[in-house]
DNA sequence: TGGCGGATGATTGTCGACAATCGGTTATCT
DNA sequence: AGATAACCGATTGTCGACAATCATCCGCCA
């Protein structure tokens, strides 16, 4: 029986947590992008010394998500219109190389693993539940990057998704059809079922800058009334 | 006469005055991969309270040139075969983007520098001097990423390229003679004077991946003597 | 009234001291 | 003699206090 023991302790520095704590509210949107935020409110807030605190801060600005303001206070990254492209070209070439890399893997469990999240996507997309389409697209794009067996890319990928979710998390995105979402994933999803690594990352590009031009579009039509 | 006037004081806080020495005694090779490093020595050695130091540390462990062991001391960071492997891959695949990118821009000032950097490169080789040959190919290489103007692109490349020096540093890279190094950056600087964009980022990969294998296999002969 | 300089409050930057953890050594038990 | 537990030194983790900086406000002068 799981029951008669007790649950290990999760072992983490108060300074891990404090950052982990600290990321996961801001990418919440529970503040706005360009919020400003105080060591000492927030040190207060989360109970801890207002240098660990910082430690975290610091790690939040290496990573992007917020801004220093020597002496005067921190900022909640903020996204341009050309922050958004370069995150987003920058997240259409690790996909890439990702896409390349996973095609190329001689491990059929990977072939297997991507083939089942394509399916995923697919029954989804017949369903129309777009919650779920959602959540399976997401599924498929992880599959691929966790495939290319490559920690630097995955953890790449993972630092410019956290960017970019900061920032669509504060706007509606563009909504899309079950039918679009299908045929834009099939020359990727066919071509790495079929071990093709250079058509793979060539589809994975153009997956991904067709869906960035459109939120491109979408954003500089919002910036103008 | 500019001498009628003292100096502008460059303002910078001791923090990232500390980080930016620390990365640069590392990165120097004065200290070998795997090398364990102390906060109360640093500190002591630099003349900053431990606490300031700690900064600079995460900051370099967020770049991947130090690793943190908890209570026991920090490491200069240990590549492996495979690490190099993924720092390669990596940088091919940003080269490749900022490659594309350069090739599409309108600016005939982007084309000008990048056609002034090949024949710097392509002098050198007839001259034959393998330390100007070095600089010129590092400089054609910067020149390119930074005509892609894209600045996370740039900061990333230059984060894989401080990882890759470190590792670098201290080993004997492989020597090439003057007419391989013009073969190859040969259709890469074609494409990119020419504005083709998909066949400047193909050709930038190549280079990128057939210079990474040649260093991948003199590092695993030299593993394993 | 507008501009400039100084003061002030709010914040961050830096410091040294105390608390927590780890790895190695020594002592004790079987 | 080997295994285990306790101890200890060296280090990092965390804290609160003091120092430095910035932006804003207020007062003064032309």
């Amino acid at each position: 029986m799981k029951q008669s023991q007790p649950r290990p302790v999760a072992k983490q520095s108060v300074e891990n947590q404090t950052t982990d704590n600290l990321r996961e509210f801001i990418l919440s949107g529970s503040v706005q992008p360009g919020a400003r935020l105080t060591e000492v409110a927030l040190a207060d807030q989360m109970g801890v010394a207002r240098a660990t605190l910082r430690t975290g801060l610091q790690r939040l600005a290496s990573e992007g998500i917020v801004v220093q303001i020597p002496y005067t206070g921190w900022q909640v990254a903020d996204l341009s219109v050309d922050d958004v492209w370069e995150l987003w070209t920058l997240r259409a070439s690790l996909e890439s190389l990702a896409a390349k890399l996973a095609a190329q893997s001689p491990d059929p469990a990977v072939r297997e693993h991507i083939a089942n999240a394509y399916d995923a996507l697919l029954a989804a997309c017949r369903r129309g539940n777009m919650k779920k389409i959602s959540d399976c697209d997401f599924a498929l794009h992880r599959v691929i990057v966790e495939s290319a067996g490559h920690s630097r890319l995955a953890r790449q990928y993972q630092l410019v998704e956290q960017q970019v979710r900061l920032y669509i998390a504060t706007s509606n995105n563009v909504a899309e059809g079950p039918d679009d979402i299908m045929e834009q994933h099939r020359p990727m999803a066919e071509a790495l079922l079929a071990g093709d690594a250079d058509r793979a990352a060539h589809e994975a590009w153009q997956h991904s800058e067709s869906e960035g031009k459109r939120l491109l579009a979408w954003l500089r039509e919002k910036a103008s009334p």
